[in-house]
DNA sequence: CTTTGATATGAACGCATGTTCAGATAAGAC
DNA sequence: GTCTTATCTGAACATGCGTTCATATCAAAG
């Protein structure tokens, strides 16, 4: 029967997804009550449950939604044979993407700890796949002799904190923009895993 | 006058920096009380309150200490002329350093966010000190033609992120001993820069 | 043996927490 | 204009929080 009356689910829902994820970032999860969330969007505690069943699912949501995106935006993203080009092309996304949603990175990585066990397992296993692609790109390119790499595993973790620490310090409107962040640390990881 | 009478003080105390220590890194330091803490050393919630004013006091010294700990063992490091020798020795000294203490490490990056503002400028100080004794490496290495960066602050904190990255899946008994981990460690690091 | 004082207890303080729920509100359906 | 129902309020619940403090303990000093 549609939509029916009285309804501003589709404004308030977003808008306390919204909200969680920035008072995440900024305070951390344990750290923020959910009176403030509801404070932020401008309605009663309890209204928020309407919209999600606990505090955890909030979080979890958020955290799931962001490696949804993360994966599917991957997906899409071209992959061109040469390794050299596929690693370029994963540097690349990986800033820009990061870059962009600076919150959901911050919660996504600093609030693992207060997921609950099954929470937390899903969340790495989804990590865990897009740690993958990097891992594949650095083993085909050891195999066609164009990259060095001791240990392909090690070389993906220590790839991947590199690359998301950027977010740690780049403001927008700073002294640099994107593109030049991407050269900047794509010259080094060239340079890094070269043969 | 010396020591007094039934004092347990000087077992208690650093129990009581250890027991906070442990419990911040694994649950984060907004979802530890002090009840917890207390627990953990096995006291009531009040005697917490002889070996600190409040628990701000408490997360600010173990983060100080922390700080403090780093800066002067790397004091007491050589630091040999060649940029390239200098560069190996603060890259080993850093992942030992790090694998050393992962519990204060942990708590060291991630609570940042709930360091009161006074307290946040001072352990942010200590760090900045620390990155720069890096940066005057790379900025030697550059006048001396044996690294090529495009930006001698950026690529501190990439390698920083990347090195302090290896906390996240070290685990002591795994596959690979910390020799290991430093000279693939190193090895990257070597060629990121490298002219 | 008595005195001393550092150390610890345990109860209490006011306040905040996540969550529930009966009832008020109001917007579209008929 | 009445009905229906999604949405929101506001109070309440039990529980836990950081911190304080009068009181108890008990080992060494004299």
């Amino acid at each position: 029967m549609a939509r029916t009356a009285g309804s501003h689910s589709d404004i308030t829902g977003p808008r306390v997804a919204q909200a969680a994820l920035r008072l995440f970032a900024r305070h951390g999860y344990a750290a923020v009550s959910m009176r403030q969330i509801a404070a932020e969007v401008g309605v009663q505690a309890g209204a928020l449950y309407n919209y999600t069943p606990d505090k955890q699912s909030l979080l979890f949501d958020l955290m799931r939604g962001h490696m949804d995106e993360l994966l599917a935006a991957r997906a899409t993203a071209p992959a061109p044979g040469d390794p050299v080009a596929r690693l370029e092309g994963f540097t690349r996304f990986h800033i820009r993407f990061h870059l962009e949603r600076p919150d959901a990175v911050f919660v996504s990585y600093m609030e693992l700890r207060n997921l609950t066990p099954d929470n937390f397992t899903a969340i790495e296993g989804l990590r865990r796949a897009y740690e993958d692609e990097l891992e594949g790109i650095l083993r085909d390119g050891v195999a066609a002799g164009a990259f060095a790499v001791a240990d392909t595993k090690i070389t993906t973790l220590a790839v991947i904190a590199m690359l998301t620490g950027v977010t740690t310090w780049y403001r927008t409107g700073g002294r640099l923009n994107v593109a030049q962040v991407e050269t900047i640390y794509w010259d080094m990881v060239r340079k890094a895993v070269s043969a």
